[in-house]
DNA sequence: CTATAGACCTGACGGC
DNA sequence: TGCCGTCAGGTCTATA
């Protein structure tokens, strides 16, 4: 759900509302969300601070406080952060801005998580490259994939590899490159291999383009669903037909996780 | 090292 | 109508 367009989204939405605003107060109503420090030190570390600028990495989201220290975010499967909502259904936290704004951590299933931090170096060096960092190559993708006897797909979700991509982009972008998400990451050819890294940046951009992906539960701050949704061609779409064989995409399960393929051209071998 | 399973959560949906 | 099981998927942790 929220991928790297959907994190990508919200940061560029949000900016507006909150850049240079200072934060009032923080209700928090699912204590468990706040993971570090306590949480009093995270309120005490929170309220007061004027939020200097928003920065992103992988599905990170981060908010530069004035005077030190970082509200890191994660919205997980279903969190979204909405500008003054009609309702609070949902809310699990709310940042209180001056000049009124409120700032809501919508999330239905509570997977979101955020905490306080001295700076994003932690969050970062856990990390993989950037997709569109041009460090992101096809040489630093087949560098990535070589060797590894894992099937290409969950390497694609590994976040320490890559940053930012998830189950739905994933699935989008070996479909676009035409290889089965079990063949082994190892033995992608030198062709393969570059269509991956093109159809991974086209998949990404053409989804941040749209403003992120509207699957269910996404939506962007200002509370309107993204349109991404409608250019995927295999995610969620089991018994649609294929674009390119007419074909019915099949959903199969790939280490655990739902996987939606065009088993006539996508191809293990 | 890798690989797998379970945990965290709750709403939507299909079957009966 | 309503009950029940399954599915959704990001990431951490535990175990083989």
């Amino acid at each position: 759900m929220p991928e790297l367009p959907e994190v990508e989204t919200i940061k560029n939405e949000l900016s507006p509302h909150v850049l240079g605003r200072s934060i009032k107060g923080v209700d928090i109503f699912w204590d468990k969300m706040v993971r570090r420090p306590s949480l009093a030190a995270f309120r005490a570390g929170v309220i007061g601070k004027k939020i200097a600028s928003l920065s992103r990495r992988g599905k990170y989201l981060f908010f530069h406080l004035d005077g030190g220290g970082v509200l890191v975010m994660h919205m997980k499967m279903t969190g979204s952060l909405l500008v003054d909502p009609a309702d609070d259904k949902y809310s699990r936290a709310v940042f209180h801005l001056d000049e009124g704004t409120a700032v809501h951590f919508r999330d239905p299933r509570k997977f979101g998580v955020m905490w306080l931090a001295d700076d994003e170096s932690a969050v970062n060096d856990m990390l993989g490259v950037e997709p569109f960092d041009p460090a992101f190559s096809p040489t630093a993708l087949a560098k990535i994939l070589k060797g590894r006897k894992a099937p290409v797909k969950p390497v694609l979700l590994d976040q320490s590899l890559i940053a930012g991509i998830g189950n739905m982009y994933a699935d989008e972008a070996l479909f676009e490159a035409r290889i089965h998400p079990l063949k082994p990451a190892g033995n992608l050819t030198p062709d393969e291999i570059k269509k991956l890294h093109r159809a991974i940046l086209h998949v990404l951009r053409k989804a941040l383009a749209r403003g992120g992906a509207s699957v269910r539960n996404y939506i962007r701050p200002e509370g309107e669903p993204g349109t991404a949704h409608d250019e995927f061609v295999v995610a969620h779409g089991v018994g649609k037909n294929c674009p390119d064989c007419g074909g019915k995409i099949e959903r199969i399960v790939v280490r655990g996780r739902g996987t939606y393929i065009c088993p006539k051209c996508q191809f293990l071998s």
